[in-house]
DNA sequence: TAGATTGTTAATCGATTAACAATC
DNA sequence: TAGATTGTTAATCGATTAACAATC
């Protein structure tokens, strides 16, 4: 409709808006200014109203944002409005982790469907879900109507298995292993790579303190 | 010594140069150019010498960069040719698998010590390691030497825990509880947060393909 | 020497922030 | 009406990319 270039960094913030909007109306309350959200999220409210204002005017000038009102429309924008199935291949510790982890369901987001390379682990259960070997992947993919795909397998096995999701047609991939994939323009793949932000923290280790988070030029 | 002000996106890009780095080297590949960096990690070999060039001369014209070199400046820039000795909280199912991730221990940083708030679990042991109880945790960071902390309670608990290391002395955070945590300057938080990648994820998820990337104008 | 590739400057692009008119 | 806060434009800031002289 409109014609719409949405920055990845704004969609990136959105569920972080989201997050914070379930918990307010969680408590009960029901307007928010981009002051507020601002301070309890650590960005500019500048930049919020600017986020939001991308997909709507959601706000009343003078009082504020209506707290169910853009969490309906956060949660529309990010198409949590309708279920989107989950497939995960690799049972290791961190795949049965997630399995287990409940996907807030409430985002409508559910893994329907498990995967592993190791046909010993075929038919094992994890929280309800029968572990499948890879030979099924495609048919269940199509089956179920699974649109993401979760790989939690060792780095080196990665790029096979998002091949492997990529031809079953899926359209997005949460990759947890430590590598960088490729996938088709039309794919899209997002990291949740935790080595990584761990050693990028340990840069900013240093024994004496730095107070300011600048550049302390003194 | 120097003036330097290194932006946050370049020290991000570190890891995933060492870990690639690592690879060439397990191959045996010796030599590699901006050029050939920048296809396999999809960025711009521009920015992958720019981001090089911050922190030193470390390629030779003509030739390129000499992979194991590389790999060793590397790893004294993120300050990983120390130990740095790492605790946890949470012992729930992300929280174990994390403990027998066995963080691939070249890059020394090893998680010593777990603690739960349950005091049920208290001297279980997970991986070696025995749980202990929240009240050891500033006597344990101190005795061990602990500088990092990671965060796998619930998000109702993350910010406490977040005080907890704080009060301790810890001096970075990775953060898995999908919350803002707030902690005084000086302490470096990262967040590793797969639920809001996952929801940022879905907002690209269209049935027909958009086939560019881009927006697709016409 | 000819070819390749770095380090670095300048140009471009994009994202954040400030400021303010509109308006509840 | 006076006060508050949005939506939005303009200004600023920062990050990416192109281009190229230096040089191996």
């Amino acid at each position: 409709m409109k014609p719409i270039k949405i920055s990845e960094a704004v969609v990136r913030r959105l569920p972080i808006y989201l997050r914070f909007l379930n918990e307010l109306s969680l408590s009960g309350i029901q307007t928010v200014s981009s002051q507020d959200l601002g301070e309890k999220l650590d960005l500019n409210p500048a930049q919020i109203r600017k986020d939001l204002a991308y997909f709507g005017e959601f706000g009343r000038k003078g009082v504020g944002y209506n707290v169910d009102y853009l969490i309906e429309k956060i949660r529309q924008i990010l198409k949590l409005d309708k279920t989107m199935n989950v497939a995960l291949v690799g049972t290791g510790n961190l795949g049965r982790a997630l399995c287990n982890y409940n996907m807030y369901i409430k985002d409508n987001m559910k893994i329907v469907a498990v995967f592993d390379a190791d046909k010993g682990k075929a038919g094992t259960t994890i929280n309800h879900l029968v572990v499948q070997p890879m030979s099924e992947l495609s048919t269940s993919v199509r089956k179920l109507d699974i649109s993401v795909g979760i790989i939690t397998v060792p780095a080196g096995e990665a790029q096979n298995v998002a091949d492997q999701f990529v031809a079953a047609g899926i359209r997005g991939i949460l990759n947890f292993a430590p590598v960088v994939l490729k996938a088709t323009a039309g794919v899209r793949i997002h990291n949740a790579d935790f080595t990584a932000e761990l050693l990028s923290l340990a840069y900013y280790m240093d024994e004496n303190d730095e107070a300011e988070e600048g550049d302390g030029e003194r």
